[in-house]
Parts: structure tokens; C-alpha cells; sequence
DNA sequence: CTGAAAGCGCTAACAG
DNA sequence: CTGTTAGCGCTTTCAG
């Protein structure tokens, strides 16, 4: 009755409690072996009285593990407009898909991600001294524009982290991509395999290397098919620039009879552009997307689209990083995804 | 040359390249004033030159502040189905808003947010844990169900929170919220301004006070226009729930001219089946949506809805968080946020 | 205004 | 198998 009552129990006095040392407390704590069973119980028995829970400091100072790590947005953000490049960003259904398979792969591993964006100087010299704090024992980056400084920082600093997809320069890093060139080509395959002949693309932003192995894996797949010419109009992958490239490819090619989008938030743009136009979907032109994501079951009609496993890159994604973070040192890793078509009705 | 060149700097060395003790470091890191001018800029020199960055496992030993806040999303999720909880709520542009809004407030005050969702009993103690380890200094609670038990325990537990929503069962804890009530009876004046007379709403599931609120507001509203009686059918603030709720509203009452769906997802979903049994909007029925989130743009016509701040509620919700944490026994609060009409093409 | 010293709560040798 | 003993890196009285 010393402490005041509102100051947690700490391992000192579980071990009075239970009338053991400070040490065995702690290893029942932590599950080490080699401790009586008898004791255990007692010890068990008196971090239940007590209420105890370890604070997280004060192992984190003697472990050298924060427990965290930090799942990082990094991009453009226009100067003055930082919290837009939040909102935008958060707006889209695929960070909502990394989030969740980053979470459902760490739930049962007691790490636990603090949620960063890094869209100017500032924010990511935070991160980097978030990191180099050790409030966070790795990164997962999630990286939307080809000119992000952080990869390169992260692996000068020697600090482990995971990239979602493939750095736009070539750095030594672990990462986790798709085969885009093989979706691409499903969709290639698909359209053609569908009978149309004057198709054309709506590319993400081709700073992105996905943007880039997209636009390249469909046409070399329409090549193969004897189409050696496929129109373009680049995106910005989202919705409305979806519609405005459409927009554009429809003035200067009023024939196209397929499309594929390398997104379907982009993808649903064009359906609303064709709609307007008076093109039946898939009828008169067939639509393909890319990622099933949410948009692709709400519009009408569903998309016929290229899924992107999202959810298990992200968990894929955590994993390596654990790994990394358990044996320093490791070399870099790259795991490749494979795509699938999803066959609905807008193509 | 003694320690090795991986090992990070601590106090300890910037001090003896400094040439002062690690009191002074620390102060000139910390920002106390009381520091001679000139030996500042040496010290700032020695941190500089050693690449120093304070340890926070340390610091927060002492200081019992984590630096994070938790960010929990809360809710059923169906035994067996963990991960579909939170792949459903991270699809739900609600969600993102939030995490922008809390960020975006975040970002000035070197404070993190943990991303957490408790749809589990486990969840739920690990959330517990979390917090009583102090790994996180409060808790941001987002909840999607009425019967989350877990604000009870964060007051019980007296850990600083907020939640963003009244809470279903009364319990002592400061939250932000919107004027429901209001919100929908901005809907409802829409609606029969421009002339509806057979007016009906897709509500969200009513166990929630939010859903609750918006149709009670609604209904009000209609009766001080002069219609008793609104037909409702229940939704759960998914897209294919609105779609189910319309057909079940269209079977039953196919004269309806209005309808004001509690949130744009629903919304969204309505104008696909409303388009689908031929009648056109907002000719044959007026479509007011409730949030202002991004489906609203996207579906055509563009949505008639009622905005959430929701951005800058959670921001208020951070705040309001901060504050507690800072001075712990504050009474909770609550802060109420007004809805505004945004006039689009639905309604 | 600065330094010395005492811990914060925990883990990890190292003895016993 | 268990207890003793050092610290982990930092902030914070308390002297000077």
C-alpha cells in the first residue's frame, strides 16, 4: 500500500506477491522454459491478483525491439496540400486492401503497424528518425510515385524494410510484386479471345514501373495476336482520370470495341464515359480492369478484371519484414504474385 | 572506435563529443531553455555529427508517454471470419477519412497512431493489453456494432479515449459526433422542396445510435411537412444492402418519388437498382445520399448528400484525445459537428 | 546554468 | 531450476 494505487504493477511486485524473484517472473512471463510448474501457478496466479502487464518500454529498451513497425504511405503530395495527399490516398480501396492483410498477418504476432505518409521532406525525415528511434523495428512501404527518396534512404540507413512493388530506380531491397506483364496479357488475351480488334488502353501514370509493365505486357500480348498498334491515354489511376482519358482515346478512335484500364477505379471512369457516349457495355465496347477491387463489383456492369492479391502480397509483405527484422543482415528478397482473370459482364 | 560502428549513438556519446554532460544533451534535445547559447550550438553540432536520435523505449520509460495513439476499429466479426471484418471496414471510405483526418492532426505533434481492429474477443484484449502497457497513451475508437463492449472497459480502466459516435449503451466517455437529426432533416427538406410527395429511406442498421438518429430526424421532418408516415427498409451501410433495401422498398411501394438513403454507399446501391426498374433519377425519384464520401462522385448522377466532416471529426477526435492524455481525470466531453446539404444531380 | 546520480521496468548473463 | 546483478538510454531532482 506504499505506491499510490494508480501506478500499474510492475514485475517487482508480482514477484513479492508470488514471493519469487524478479527473474522468474519474468521468465514465466516471456514462456521460457526450464521454470517448476508449481511456481508457475503461484506466479500466474499472482499476475492475476495483480493485474500486471509488461510495459513495453522498458522491455523494448533491453530487448532492442520495438514491436512496431511502421506501414508507410509515401508520395507526391503537392507542397501546401499534404493532408489531400492523405485523403486521396486513404480514398483509394487498395490501401484499405494493404492495411488489411498487413493487419491479418500481424494480429497473431503482437506486432503491431503505426500508420505514417510521407509526402514531403519532413514527413520522411519522420520516418527515417521514427526508425532510426527504434519506435519501429522495419518499414513497409507503399510507394506511389517513381521519385520516392525512401528506399534508397531505408537501405543506406541499413533499416529492414519491405516495399510494395518494385522501385521505380533500382535499389537493393526486398519487395513484393505482381507479374503485371502476365495480367496484362490475361486481359489482352481475353478482349481478343472476345473477337475485338480496335483495342485500346488506359494506362496508369507511366512514371510507375506497374504502370509501365502493364502498358508493355498488353501490348506485346496484342502484338502477339496481330495487333501490332494499340492506342493509349495515360491515367492517373483514379476515377476521373479514368474518365478523361477516355475521353480522349474515344475523339480520336470513335471505333474501339475494347478497353482495358489499368485500374478499375480508372476502369470505372471509362464506364461512365462509354455510357455517356451511348456505347453498350460489353456489347459494343468490352471493358477489362485491373485489381478487383470494390469499384469492380458496385458499377454496372461488374468488371471483368485482372485480380491483383492484394491482401496476401501485404501479409507476404509483413512476413519478409519479420524476417528481416529476426536476422539482420539478410539478403534481399523479391516474391512475385501471379494474376488471374475475374470474368463479370463489362467485357 | 570502441563500440561498433552498427550500434546507434546514445546521450551518452554526443555528450563526450560535445565535451558536457548528458543532463545538458538531453536539455538541448528536449528544448529546455536554461542552456548557455554557445554551448547549444555545440551540443547541436555533436548530435549533428554523431547522428544522434533519442532512443524513445527510453524516454517513454521515464516519462510514461508512448509517443502513439491507438486507432481501433471495432466491431462484430463473424467467429471464423476475423479478417473479413477488417477487409469489409477498410473497403469502406469511411475508414479512410477517418485515418486522413487523425493523421492529418497527428502529423505536427511527433504522435503515431497504431492501427488495431477488435473484432474478437482476443482483439479486444489485445487492444486492452496494448494500452495497459502503455505501448499506446490513449485509444481512438471507431466502432461499427451496438453492442462493443469495449468502451465500457477503456472507462473502467480509466485509459484515456474517444470514440467517434455517441455510444450505443450510455457510458462516460468523450466523443465526437454529428447532428444526425439535422443531417437528415436537411434530406428530408430537400426532398419535398422539390416537390415529393411519396418519399421513402433506406436506414442503416438500426441498432446503431447513427442509424437510429438519421431516421428518427428524417421521419420528424417529414412530419412537420405533413407526412405521417415514411416507409423505411433496413440496410447495413453496404452497397449490396442498399441495393437489397430498394428492391424490397420498390416491391412494396412502387410509387415512391423520393428516398434518402443514410449513407452514400447505400445510396449507391439504390441508383443501380432504381436505374435497373427503369426509372429515372432524379426524374421519377429524387436520391439524397448521407457522408460526402467518394462513391458520391463517382456514381452517376453524382449524388445529392448530406455531408460528415468526417475529416475534420476525427481530427477534433485526436485532439480531444491529446488533451486527455495530457491532463488525465478530465471530465468527458463531447463535441457535435453540423451537416451541410451538397446539392448534386440525384435529388 | 551545468553536472552527478538516481532510477524508470525489464531482460539476460552468471552463479548457485 | 531459481536468484542476484548489471545494465538498456533517458529524464530529472538535487547540488554546486
Amino acid at each position: 500500500m506504499s505506491r499510490p494505487p494508480t501506478a500499474p504493477p510492475t514485475l517487482e511486485d508480482v514477484a513479492r506477491v508470488a514471493g519469487v524473484s524478479r527473474a522468474t517472473v519474468s521468465r514465466v512471463v516471456n514462456g521460457t522454459r526450464n521454470v517448476d510448474h508449481k511456481i508457475q501457478e503461484v506466479v500466474r496466479a499472482a499476475i492475476d491478483k495483480t493485474g500486471y502487464a509488461p510495459n513495453r518500454a522498458a522491455r523494448s529498451l533491453v530487448t532492442k525491439r520495438a514491436g512496431t513497425i511502421a506501414l508507410v504511405v509515401s508520395g507526391a503530395g503537392d507542397p501546401g496540400e499534404e493532408d489531400a495527399f492523405a485523403a486521396r490516398v486513404f480514398a483509394d480501396p487498395f490501401f484499405g486492401r494493404v492495411a488489411s492483410g498487413v493487419l491479418g498477418f500481424l494480429r497473431t504476432r503482437n506486432v503491431h503497424p503505426v500508420l505514417m505518409v510521407a509526402d514531403t521532406e519532413r514527413a520522411r525525415e519522420d520516418v527515417m528518425g521514427f526508425l532510426r528511434q527504434g519506435s519501429a523495428d522495419g518499414a513497409l512501404l507503399v510507394s506511389t510515385h517513381a521519385e520516392d527518396p525512401l528506399p534508397a534512404r531505408l537501405v543506406e540507413a541499413e533499416l529492414p524494410a519491405v516495399l510494395f512493388a518494385r522501385p521505380a530506380r533500382p535499389v537493393p531491397i526486398s519487395y513484393v510484386d505482381l507479374d503485371h506483364q502476365a495480367g496484362a496479357k490475361l486481359a489482352a488475351d481475353r478482349l481478343v479471345g472476345a473477337g475485338r480488334t480496335q483495342v485500346a488502353t488506359v494506362t496508369g501514370p507511366l512514371d510507375v514501373p506497374a504502370s509501365q509493365d502493364r502498358l508493355t505486357g498488353f501490348r506485346d500480348a496484342m502484338a502477339r495476336h496481330g495487333f501490332p498498334y494499340v492506342p493509349i491515354a495515360e491515367g492517373g489511376f483514379t476515377s476521373a482520370s479514368g474518365e478523361a482519358a477516355t475521353e480522349r482515346l474515344l475523339a480520336e478512335h470513335p471505333g474501339i470495341d475494347g478497353l482495358f484500364a489499368a485500374n478499375d477505379l480508372m476502369a470505372q471512369g471509362a464506364l461512365l464515359v462509354l455510357q455517356k457516349h451511348g456505347r453498350r457495355v460489353p456489347e459494343d465496347v468490352a471493358v477489362v480492369g485491373f485489381d478487383d477491387s470494390n469499384p469492380a463489383l458496385v458499377c454496372r456492369p461488374r468488371l471483368t478484371t485482372v485480380r491483383q492479391p492484394v491482401e496476401d502480397m501485404a501479409a507476404e509483405m509483413a512476413r519478409l519484414l519479420l524476417t528481416h527484422v529476426d536476422q539482420p543482415g539478410l539478403p534481399p528478397k523479391s516474391v512475385i504474385f501471379d494474376p488471374a482473370l475475374v470474368v463479370r459482364e463489362s467485357g
